[in-house]
DNA sequence: CTGGGGATCGAG
DNA sequence: TCGATCCCCAGG
């Protein structure tokens, strides 16, 4: 299968549908020096917007931190959690729908090295196992926060498609003080894949 | 201005 | 199970 860059329509879809479309693409990000530091999306979760309870844009919400939800498909969402850690979403669908998916975990592919300078663990499945994780080990912080990601130094590329089978759905992680919509399926990942995060 | 809480992680 | 660590944002 021939590697592309998707362009911002493929974004423009349906979130669910493009949170289960992601599964399998490579996320790169090219350091300074060049390097290509990369791993494939193995777990996302769907942010439906202004009807998800669990959705930073519940209710219309537009404030600093949320305004790149409401740029067009295909641009990132980068925002600071829990006083040290940043967590990477891809927006979805139109500014007139400001939704998005968390990419919640990476298998580490292409700069491992460098991944491992950044994070102190060892073992290849702690490096991207996790939304901060992934975040620490590709240096994404809130400098990408609204960027394009058919765009140098961040973007996404099509690389392998799992079959449907493959692909489980689950609640999604952390949002328990969000209603009914704390127990809506919207979590995807590879079943079995070993850097699929870790839930309590 | 204020303060309660968070789409997490890793040590113990 | 819990602490780290600080920004966000609704409410007054």
């Amino acid at each position: 299968m021939a590697i592309k860059i998707p362009s911002l329509s493929f974004y423009a879809r349906e979130t669910t549908l493009v949170a289960r479309e992601l599964l399998g693409c490579r996320l790169v990000h090219v350091a300074e020096d060049g390097a290509r530091i990369s791993g494939r999306i193995v777990e996302t979760e769907a942010y439906l917007g202004v009807t998800d309870k669990a959705c930073h844009t519940f209710g219309n919400r537009k404030t600093e931190r949320t305004k790149s939800m409401y740029l067009d498909g295909g641009h990132s969402y980068v925002y600071f959690i829990y006083g040290m850690h940043f967590c990477f979403n891809v927006v979805t669908r139109t500014s007139a729908e400001p939704e998005a998916v968390l990419i919640r975990a990476l298998e580490p592919l292409e700069g491992l090295e460098y991944m491992r300078e950044r994070r102190s663990v060892s073992r290849e499945r702690d490096l991207a196992s996790g939304p901060a994780k992934l975040c620490e080990a590709l240096a994404i912080d809130r400098r990408l926060d609204g960027h394009r990601l058919d765009q140098l130094p961040l973007f996404i590329e099509t690389d392998t498609t799992p079959r449907p089978q493959e692909i489980e759905a689950a609640p999604r992680v952390g949002v328990a003080y969000a209603g009914d919509a704390a127990f809506w399926p919207l979590r995807f990942f590879l079943r079995g894949n070993p850097h699929v995060s870790k839930t309590k």
